[in-house]
DNA sequence: AAAATTATGAAAAAATTTTTCACTTATATT
DNA sequence: AATATAAGTGAAAAATTTTTTCATAATTTT
């Protein structure tokens, strides 16, 4: 599967009928479009020309030469279906696993509003004590998000244990800021610990999946990913990545903004973490 | 060397002066010529549309658009990073997280090894008991990985405390499996843990950046994963999603060979993790 | 059910590509 | 050396292709 294929996979249900019409038979006839003239492939498809180019604006493309460019450049690549079968090698698992990926970052690429994001930056960045909060799966996902603050010279840190997770969430004060994650947004020790921490003062963000559900009621700000997990959804195993790219951007954002503070503050990591390597 | 490209070059000597022009200025500006229109080139190569059209034809292309999308699909796609400034909204910064992760995904395609990850999945369904270990950055990873197999019905763990993993590592016998994370390969606990799971007669698979690392003495199977991490790359941000990719692969193709026992296991824990929702 | 929004195709406009043709340059012949 | 012939080239015209515009149809919201 390639990138051009993949982003019309995913852009599909926004797409008009006339829109889908050629969408699809892009789809069905892998490679076919190169030849085409955009008045012969919108004989083929069924459709007016103008479409076409709006369908290949709206992948992102300036009008239909780019993208058939665009095609033709990653034609050679095999096409490879998006469910995985216990047929499949371990490596044709892995080429699915890159493509779910990208599917869920760009989908959440979508539900994602850039206000909030800045506005969960700048809170962040005016923090005076960050605590991330997740369990289960979402633990590691915590994790890492409270490492890399830490690194970046923060006051923060992540607490996977529902009783800490309490305990720290009611020792926070206004100015402070408290990072919870689930993808499910209905984790009961994960809410409680949102609602303690926003009765405490502190400005509570939380990074959860599309949808309605109960942690958004204790959140100042939420962060949507949006991942649809079509097989053994219950680990949820894309939107831990949407959710670790949302915590990547806030990351570097925050690094950009304030470099002279953090960059040093990172250095000054770098350099006292060597004695750990060979 | 492409197809068309060598095709140019035998051809180069009966080419006229204007469409030598033609011929150079494609030899030596490859992959530019996707996005220009036949006047552009025109200008570029100084000559005339005509002579493009005519070099197009004498390659044996009906056109100018024949050629380009030939050479387009002989244009192997270069993948870059793009780069974050100060100056980039939170968003924007996002968009460009979205773009590395893909980047080190696509990358790391090229060169994981399929047999060797093949192998890693079969050690691991052999495995009697299987440890996670890895710190600092990758910590996170380690507990993913641990979370998962363990919730997958394996006896795994994960340790990202340096004594434990050492603890953990004499503990093993000959048919568990160590699994490292480190995206150097060369932080030393992990390094030594690693090295005390081999003398005691476990499976070692490392998880590590491509390249020469002294992990990979000590490990059985070597999975790598490619990431240029061009801006900050302390922090091995890309690294840790190929990381976590390699690991959601192994999880799939483990779940789906094993089917029966695992499946029923995946639902034993969903079921009992219900209450802790709202 | 009415209003607003959105999607669509026909046609016009713009851009691109191809062909034509007159002119230049190079080569071969006398 | 002069001339004829052939091949190559660019300007402009013609054809084609692509893009934009706009009125209408379909859909959603109120």
């Amino acid at each position: 599967m390639n990138k051009v294929t993949l982003k019309i996979k995913v852009l599909l249900d926004e797409m008009g009928k006339a829109e889908k019409k050629v969408a699809h038979w892009i789809l069905e006839h892998p490679g076919e479009i190169l030849p085409l003239s955009i008045v012969e492939l919108a004989e083929k498809a069924i459709c007016s020309e103008a479409t076409i180019v709006r369908f290949s604006q709206h992948l992102g493309f300036t009008g239909y030469q780019e993208l058939k460019i665009a095609l033709a450049r990653e034609t050679k690549s095999t096409i490879v279906n998006a469910h995985m079968t216990a047929e499949d090698s371990a490596f044709e698992i892995y080429e699915k696993v890159c493509n779910d990926i990208y599917c869920s970052l760009e989908r959440t690429k979508k539900v994602l509003d850039a206000d909030v994001l800045q506005s969960a930056a700048d809170a962040i960045m005016a923090a005076g004590k960050i605590i991330v909060i997740g369990l289960g799966n979402s633990a590691s996902v915590a994790i890492d998000a409270g490492h890399k603050l830490l690194r970046a010279g923060y006051t923060a840190f992540a607490y996977t244990d529902n009783h800490m997770q309490m305990i720290a969430a009611a020792h926070l004060s206004p100015g402070d800021v408290a990072i919870g994650i689930s993808h499910s947004g209905s984790s009961k020790d994960v809410i409680e610990a949102m609602q303690t921490a926003r009765e405490h003062g502190a400005t509570t963000i939380c990074i959860t999946n599309k949808g309605k559900s109960p942690i958004q009621k204790h959140s100042d700000l939420v962060l949507y990913t949006s991942s649809e997990e079509t097989q053994y959804n219950i680990l949820a195993l894309n939107s831990r990545i949407a959710q670790l790219s949302i915590i990547d951007a806030l990351y570097f954002h925050i690094v950009y903004q304030q470099s002279p503070k953090t960059l040093s503050s990172i250095e000054d990591t770098e350099s006292s973490l060597k004695t750990k390597k060979y």
